[in-house]
DNA sequence: GTCTATAAGAGGATAGAC
DNA sequence: GTCTATCCTCTTATAGAC
């Protein structure tokens, strides 16, 4: 019995391994240019062996998903068992997270073209799930920052949650960051900025 | 010399085909998910045809990139040519034609991560110098924008560029089409919206 | 400059021994 | 489950006849 649970631990950690490689892989060089073989010499095993584990290159791209998904999730919850919550906060919250992912960079990127990869999600029912409850968390705040003029009441909230994902995986990001022209902290203040209150700012707001 | 010149115009017609192939393909699949194959056939002319007219893959990506920014060049000087001009309201202009131009399939996306396709544009003169062209004229634009108050001054220009031509290739136009909930026209407004005045929206600023 | 045919190689996936 | 070795498809690019 402690045998086998330690197999699965092992088993575990391996696999944590694998998708850690992905994962930073995937935000270093997108889905398309990552091969299985450099996934596999990043962990140090046999390519064979990692189809032991996942059956594709698109299941390991779900894997690289979900486990951002689930930091998110966690990130959600910290921000749920503060007493002082206020919807618009915690998106922004977010948005800051997101970016803060990227910067470091672990934010997986994925083509929104590729139909085998697309297909291998949206039959992945783990990942849907992990998305879908995302998205629900997200579109509660969402409709109760509209609720409280926070955010612009002539928005979806389906506009406003794409719009959101999005600029998890903003390439103005990654230019920004190459250019070198401003420190971390200032991209994030400036995108941050130019999300929620737009290129216009929030100066013409109290003229 | 007349011959010649016929001669000519028969060769540039069918580049030009072909360029207008790879744009619609590069809009519509992307980059890595496009196939010299399928640029062949689309033109119909066979594959080693091609590429008596363009040496790579990658020169065919650079000859739609260099396509979409001479269309933009003539749009810029169509605004140019209006007497009155205001920075703000050109630059929104520009944001809502390339918002067109994408709804429209016609918007060829590159991923920023193929560090093929990335050396081979930063050598391609013609490309470099069209950007260069647009990012001038934008630029101007960007600061008199700031200058009289209509953009964010605490936003350094080249976050704003960077935006803007973020804006116009962002995944977010793309998922509203396919999920069907707004014309086209909705989804341009609010995506304009968006970019300039933020998700908080206009609405704060005038309270 | 257009074609058919093919080289050359990358990359996803698997066989089979251990 | 891990390895080595291999298969096989797809894709870029070119050779050579016309």
């Amino acid at each position: 019995m402690a045998k086998v649970s330690f197999r699965e631990q092992v088993l575990r950690a391996r696999e944590d391994a694998i998708v850690a490689s992905v994962n930073r892989l995937l935000a270093d060089k997108g889905f398309d240019m990552m091969t299985v073989d450099e996934v596999a010499a990043d962990v140090g095993i046999a390519k064979a062996s990692l189809y032991k584990h996942f059956g594709s290159k698109e299941e390991l791209a779900a894997a690289a998903m979900i486990r951002v998904l689930d930091r998110a999730l966690q990130f959600l919850a910290t921000l749920e068992a503060d007493p002082k919550a206020d919807a618009f906060e915690q998106l922004k919250a977010v948005a800051r997270w997101t970016m803060q992912v990227q910067l470091a960079g672990e934010m997986p990127s994925l083509p929104a073209q590729n139909s085998a990869l697309r297909s291998a999600l949206m039959t992945n029912k783990v990942y849907l799930d992990r998305l879908m409850t995302v998205s629900d968390k997200l579109g509660a705040w969402i409709t109760a920052a509209q609720k409280a003029g926070k955010l612009d009441r002539k928005l979806t909230p389906e506009v406003v949650l794409y719009t959101l994902f999005a600029r998890a995986c903003d390439p103005v990001l990654g230019l920004l960051k190459v250019s070198g022209n401003h420190s971390d902290e200032q991209i994030i203040d400036m995108l941050l900025s130019t999300c929620f209150d737009g290129l216009a700012g929030a100066a013409e707001k109290t003229p």
